[in-house]
RNA sequence: UCCUCGGUAGCUCAAUGGUAGAGCGCUCGGCUGUUAACCGAAUGGUUGGAGGUUCGAGUCCUCCCCGGGGAGCCA
């Protein structure tokens, strides 16, 4: 007898099989029982009945749900039960059974109540469907890099000199002095491209930015690529083919995901038809300003004006040449017109904000001095940064894709703490809020 | 940091300043096609904390704590 996953019990119809996994869910009619046993991949359905199976009811009726079991029994399609088969129960092994209730009821909870249990809360709903299209999201983006010669690589996460400002790092200790979590790889790939030409990674990068909104973490997954030889048009270019790649392969691959989550895959994939509009920095304020938003040239584009743009356009839109004023120090200045730079910003549609910041980054030593300065930044600590440009400076450019954010979009779940398996936030370092940890600690 | 809403049973929420209630869950009983099943019964409370006003406070006032939403911040 084959022990056999629930996603592929369609293709075993009539064969006896055993599914290892948790009970989901049960509803009893008197002498009929229906147990539905999740196992990652999905939830089947199985029935048996009292007079058929009396030692087998009597056993199966008491379980309570989360517990681990082994069933076994013949498979049938059946219109009536959820995923369109069904398990005809003859063996149960119950593996354990909780001792109380699964915190977790299949109705309804405020989110702070599954946020203090999200260890528990990853088993139950939509969120295991989301958990598999993060997945397929992570999987797309390394196939994409691989297929178009770049080289993984790593950026460290522990950095020694603060890159602009310590007010939104992480500060640790570090063997008495201090040191830093890292906020973006970028630097450190610039280095890595130089070396190999073409590098991505996927990494964690930190913000200690007291942000308390549905789009912001304090820990996130970020995708960097860095391309030598590369201008603004080509990287953005890149981004826009990265986008439509990752949603088409994860639209196909995750179908069956999405649709739980009752995500339009049409309109998703829609969206992602190239080329996505572009505006420039001045024609985004100026059609912001024909929208109604009180803002002038110089003032930021923020959330209620992103989500303007994305109501506009309906895709994603790359927003680009923004005033060399509003951004660091490292990106190239517009030879045409050097009050701007050579960077764009894709904003998700949706409400979703900023996927992806890239730029083409300065490449003379001349310049990266200047704008160091320009910036208030020491010298110093960037020493290796230029020597960059010392050895063999050229053209180059890149960007972050912000994973979390694309996953969120993707899913169609408005809140950015659904799109990853344990949300750091503001007030959250742990599955319980930092208050209630602090009691806790208090108690040992 | 600011704005805003909230904190009452394990969970989700009610309750003119006048005896603290319902639904769900757990438990028990009923039901042979359920889909967060349904029906019946039982269980369940120091109303976030401290102070104040009042004959009387879940309700009004002050301060504090915590949570949700939003803004700002945001390579």
């Amino acid at each position: 007898m084959r022990t056999i996953s629930v996603e592929e019990a369609k293709r075993f119809v009539g064969e006896e099989v055993t599914f290892r996994g948790w009970l989901y869910n049960k509803r009893s009619s008197g002498k009929i029982l229906f147990l539905e046993v999740r196992d990652g991949t999905g939830v089947i359905q199985g029935v048996l009945t009292k007079p058929n199976s009396p030692d087998l009811f009597a056993q199966a009726a008491p379980l309570p749900q989360e517990t681990s079991l082994a069933i076994t029994g013949k498979i049938r399609e059946e219109p009536r039960a959820p995923g369109g088969c069904e398990l005809d129960v003859t063996g149960l092994t119950v593996i354990h059974q909780p001792a109380a209730p699964f915190p977790i009821e299949l109705t309804e909870h405020s989110p702070g109540f599954l946020m203090d249990h999200r260890h528990l809360w990853i088993r139950t709903g939509k969120q295991v469907p989301i958990l598999r299209i993060r997945d397929a999201v992570f999987r797309a983006v390394r196939g994409y890099f691989h297929e178009r010669g770049f080289v993984a690589t790593e950026a460290p996460i522990l950095t020694g000199a603060s890159v602009e400002g310590t007010t939104t790092l992480f500060e640790v200790d570090y063997f008495g002095e201090k040191a830093y979590l890292s906020q973006s790889g970028q630097l450190y790939l610039e280095a890595t491209a130089m070396a190999l030409g073409k590098v991505y990674w996927i990494g964690p990068v930190f913000r200690a930015e007291k942000s308390k909104t549905r789009k912001h973490l304090t820990e996130f997954w970020m995708a960097e690529a860095e391309m030598a030889f590369c201008d603004h048009l080509e990287n953005t270019r890149l981004q826009e083919e990265l986008i439509a790649f990752v949603v088409e392969t994860v639209a196909k691959e995750r179908k069956r995901e999405l649709d739980l989550l009752q995500r339009d895959t049409e309109r998703l994939v829609e969206e992602v038809a190239r080329p996505f509009p572009r505006v420039s920095y001045a024609e985004a304020v100026s059609l912001l300003r024909g929208a109604g938003h009180e803002l002038s040239l110089g003032d930021d584009i923020g959330v209620p004006e992103e989500a303007t743009l994305g109501e506009h356009f309906q895709k994603p839109v790359f927003v680009e040449y923004f005033p060399a004023s509003m951004k660091p120090f490292y990106m190239k200045r517009d030879p045409r017109d050097p009050s701007r730079v050579l960077a764009a910003d894709l904003i998700a549609p949706e409400g979703h904000g900023e996927l992806i910041g890239g730029s083409q980054r300065v490449d003379t030593l001349e310049d990266l001095e200047r704008q160091l300065d320009e910036n208030h930044l020491p010298r110093a600590p960037y020493e290796w940064y230029l020597d960059l440009r010392r050895y063999g400076s050229v053209p180059h450019a890149g960007f972050g894709l912000g994973m979390d954010r694309t996953i969120a979009w993707i899913c169609g779940v408005p809140h950015i703490r659904e799109a990853v398996p344990f949300a750091r936030q503001l007030n959250r370092v742990n599955q319980i809020t930092t208050k209630r940890q602090g009691e806790l600690d208090a108690v040992r």
